[in-house]
DNA sequence: CATAGGGCCTCCAGCAACTGGAAGGTCAAG
DNA sequence: CTTGACCTTCCAGTTGCTGGAGGCCCTATG
């Protein structure tokens, strides 16, 4: 199987493919003349880490998870523990960008968006640390 | 006003402030040492910066608004389109990560988290693609 | 006056996780 | 035999910094 068979069924780009490969993600075999072999085993380990990365899981976190699902001695724990470490982040990402939320459109809402140059967005995007810093 | 106190007033890291100099953002003059040498314009510009990287404007965004601060003849509606814009971006990534959210914490709750090996985590991430692409 | 410690300077490298492009070998079809 | 689609490697760029090396500069203390 050549490497844009594999990157039709795993829906990863060949670059992404041959990237994983320089990171130690899998080694395909070579056919005589160069090109990358693979067999479906490297196909079932790409969808995998393409599943994983569109989870929000680091290419760290993607190399613990493949030794986790190679190692068939493992406890569930094992990976429970990184994705509770994941799910933990991602919560914390959505709380930030929710107060990023609620700070913007308070603004947004405050701005008349007319022909006025008078914006306070942009006021206070200034002030806030102006009044904090120079008075 | 040497960096440290521009780095203490405007919360941002000396490294961060000589890196807003290197892409344009401000061009304080210099003393005969060779030190920079801020003035309250630019202690100014760069508490706006930070403030507007804080709320999720990207560097781009922020060269925007700079422009568009000060230009005291634009008109509000040209920030609150960037603004908007940047609000839209802002609910698109919290969508994102409660889709992410919803999937992974429903693995995390079929998962034993025991001493066995069996685990419905890893068992999801190997097999969705695989069915689709191996059988 | 020498020295120790900070602070400041520039430049180079690296982080994540790819992505794009150049330069060139290979292969199958017409 | 040529065309065009593959494949290869390697280098550079992306975003937004951050760390470190190597080296001035400035002040304070003995």
């Amino acid at each position: 199987m050549n490497i844009s068979d594999v990157a039709d069924k795993s829906g990863l780009p060949a670059k992404t493919i041959r990237y994983y490969e320089d990171i130690g993600f899998i080694k395909p075999k070579r056919l005589p003349n160069g090109y990358r072999d693979f067999e479906n085993v490297e196909l079932h380990k790409l969808a995998f880490i393409g599943r994983a990365r569109s989870l929000g899981f680091s290419i760290e976190d993607c190399r613990t998870l493949l030794e986790l699902y190679n190692d068939t001695s493992r406890a569930s724990a094992d990976v429970k523990q990184v994705a509770q470490h994941n799910l933990k982040e991602i919560e914390d990402k959505i709380a930030d960008l929710k107060a990023m939320h609620a700070t913007l459109s308070h603004l947004i809402d405050e701005c008349a968006g007319d022909h006025r140059p008078d914006c306070p967005i942009l006021d206070s995007l200034g002030n806030t640390v102006l009044t904090k810093s120079l008075s």
